[in-house]
DNA sequence: ACTAATTTTTAAGTGACTGCAAAAATTTCC
DNA sequence: GGAAATTTTTGCAGTCACTTAAAAATTAGT
């Protein structure tokens, strides 16, 4: 059967639809354009629009699934031997020195950060976002561990390294906001995020250790 | 002057629409009630419901300032000798041992968690009153120790716990929404309390102690 | 080309929320 | 006690996100 012409009309249509979007608002201020603005730029009906998204957010976070998955991807993905914690700290690091984006400190995408910070829906969509990763994270570690719903260390683990990584990118973000190149704070946000995981490992650092036998995992 | 009459009519006016909009949200979810509703059955126009309360949300959530405060709080009054996490451990466990509502355990409000729980936007702004509880926290610890903008510590050690707490609470009203009643849960509740605060106090366990003399504090 | 399935559009409405100006209530001043 | 100034309340018109139902256009299968 392949792809008909329908499915590719329909993914070119809402691709079409979320980059316009995307550029509109970075531009303009999320809550300056309206979903009318973004239909008529994109030569579709209103209805269309609400047709490919739920929600004018959606426009924007069209990848949160992404987002959301990434730490237990890291997670499950970790080195042997390797904790929780040391997984996320090394991946969280890594992304810094790369520059990568995935973490949120983007090269020069002030007005990305800044069009999300200046929009209360968006943001509560961010947090939203939050929550979902530690959440998927937390059923990661259930699953590979075993533990039923009756043992909260999952997620507490999972919260407690989602608010880590949620500080350090906060600050970070604020320092950019505030007028600071991500290359000038780079070293120092490196020593902060260390410091931040220091914190937690000598609590919950031997949490979960990905053994060095592809077996079985260990507490 | 005193108060005059006018401040006082205010003052009822505003505690009468949000005591009755509770009452029908509770009874009847807060999406199925709108805010026309509320404003004919508290004898107002629509305007003057807007005029006091600025969102449909803030005429449920009237009282998010002190749930806002409860951290700072307990963290300025804790004992000679406490550190922050030992303070809001006690504080908790007696929350919880009292049967009081103020981390939201409460006694039979089924109700009223399952009215936020089925509301996106409530939600959200229960997520907006965490993050705003642990930014508080956050920067009670930072006055008292006098650290600079450029310490993270405290903001680490408040989200942590902050998350720490939400984890807790959030296992007990998934619990309570299921059908046990929180006599039945609160043993159980305390150990995995006991337990999520372990977690914590090996890594942060010893910051920002009180010290015994009541001077200037010690980290 | 015809039919059935699917997508898009049109049309009409709901509900939160805003801005403005008139009306009503309250306080102040005399 | 009454006029004037002030504040509160209200009515009205409008914006915007989002919903629902039914026509209209497009595509798929034969």
């Amino acid at each position: 059967m392949g792809e008909g012409l329908r499915e590719r009309k329909k993914r070119e249509t809402r691709l079409r639809i979320s980059d316009i979007a995307t550029g509109m608002f970075v531009a303009r201020g999320f809550d300056n354009v309206t979903v009318a603005e973004v239909a008529r730029a994109a030569d579709v009906s209103v209805n269309t629009v609400f047709n490919y998204f739920a929600t004018k957010e959606d426009l924007l976070l069209d990848r949160a699934p992404e987002v959301e998955e990434l730490l237990a991807r890291v997670f499950r993905e970790r080195r042997p031997g390797e904790s929780v914690l040391e997984a996320v700290r090394r991946d969280l690091l890594d992304a810094l020195d790369t520059g990568h984006y995935r973490y949120g400190f983007h090269e020069a995408d002030d007005a990305f950060v800044r069009m999300v910070e200046s929009s209360p829906s968006l943001s509560a969509r961010v947090r939203e976002m939050n929550e979902a990763r530690e959440r998927k994270l937390a059923e990661a570690i259930a699953g590979e561990l075993g533990t039923g719903p009756g043992d909260l260390t999952p997620a507490l683990v999972a919260a407690q390294i989602g608010a880590t990584i949620r500080t350090i990118v906060g600050h970070a973000v604020r320092r950019m906001l505030a007028g600071e190149s991500v290359g000038a704070i780079a070293p120092d946000l490196r020593r902060q995020a260390e410091h931040a995981f220091g914190l937690l490992e000598t609590g919950i650092g031997g949490y979960c250790v990905r053994p060095e036998t592809p077996e079985g995992p260990r507490a």
